[in-house]
DNA sequence: GAGGTCAATCAGTTGG
DNA sequence: CCAACTGATTGACCTC
């Protein structure tokens, strides 16, 4: 399988989100805490790239070796892979998105053009960032802080949006499980409730029969007393219960 | 109190 | 156009 993975970074932000004068609410923690990683970013976010495809025969197969903690992660930033260099996300909105698919070709530079007339823009990770945070998240849902910083600074991306894109694919894994659980559960209650409804008119059933004045070995000959009933919580298969409701394969047991 | 996670929610983007 | 997806924020709670 190949994977082809178009990179036009001319049109990605390399960073600049940072100095993103409309980003509101920041939380002022995380500013600090990000503060020291922007400026090491600073020198790093000059340089404009050109357009480059990047195919993967494995997709970054090198970057799934043993994602151990921290040293495994560790050798992320040590990558020789371009794509790992490459690793810009972008602030898209449905223009430059569609320009990025549609105008491939063409360098625009975007660098002071992040949010135009205030519109706030949104960060659309590339699919190697993804793939990334994918891989690491299968290895561990959670991230320590140095793991973070690395993971950040590999895919050059603030700590604070791995922290945040970790948050939130275990919210929505979480999410999504209790989706199948109740799913399942549902299934499972339906499947009872008519078991259960059955039971009722077989009882019903055997009843009416009874109160026929058959002889007990003419009605036992009938489907609602010969049937055998599964217990929904052992699985163990019950004979037809008779008028006394006693298990009859126990009771020819014990006599 | 710092630093972490989680739940709830908002809001921009995308795809049918 | 709308539902789904997804990045981001906020506040509550927990642990050390």
């Amino acid at each position: 399988m190949v994977h082809e993975i178009s990179c036009i970074t001319s049109l990605n932000l390399s960073l600049g989100c940072y100095n993103n004068p409309i980003k509101h609410r920041l939380d002022p923690q995380d500013h600090d805490r990000d503060r020291d990683w922007e400026r090491d970013q600073d020198k790093s976010r000059q340089q404009p790239e050109k357009k480059s495809v990047i195919k993967l025969d494995q997709p970054l197969s090198s970057l799934i070796l043993g994602f151990g903690r921290d040293q495994d992660l560790a050798k992320l930033i040590q990558q020789p892979l371009p794509s790992i260099g490459s690793f810009i996300s972008s602030y898209s909105n449905s223009t430059s998105a569609k320009r990025q698919m549609d105008d491939s070709s063409e360098e625009v530079d975007m660098a002071g053009d992040e949010f135009d007339g205030g519109a706030r823009k949104k960060l659309r990770l590339t699919k190697e960032q993804s793939f990334v945070l994918e891989e690491s998240f299968k290895q561990h849902t959670t991230l320590n802080p140095k793991e973070k910083l690395i993971l950040a600074k590999s895919l050059n991306l603030r700590p604070r949006q791995v922290e945040v894109w970790f948050q939130n694919r275990r919210a929505r894994t979480k999410l999504k499980q209790n989706e199948v659980e109740s799913a399942s559960l549902k299934k499972c209650c339906e499947a009872l409730t008519s078991d259960n409804l059955r039971l009722k008119r077989e009882i019903q059933q055997l009843k009416d029969i009874k109160s026929s004045g058959l002889p007990a070995h003419l009605y036992m000959q009938f489907p609602a007393a010969r049937n055998r009933i599964m217990c929904p919580s052992c699985g163990r298969n019950n004979s037809g219960v008779g008028d006394s409701g006693v298990d009859t394969k126990k009771s020819s047991k014990t006599s």
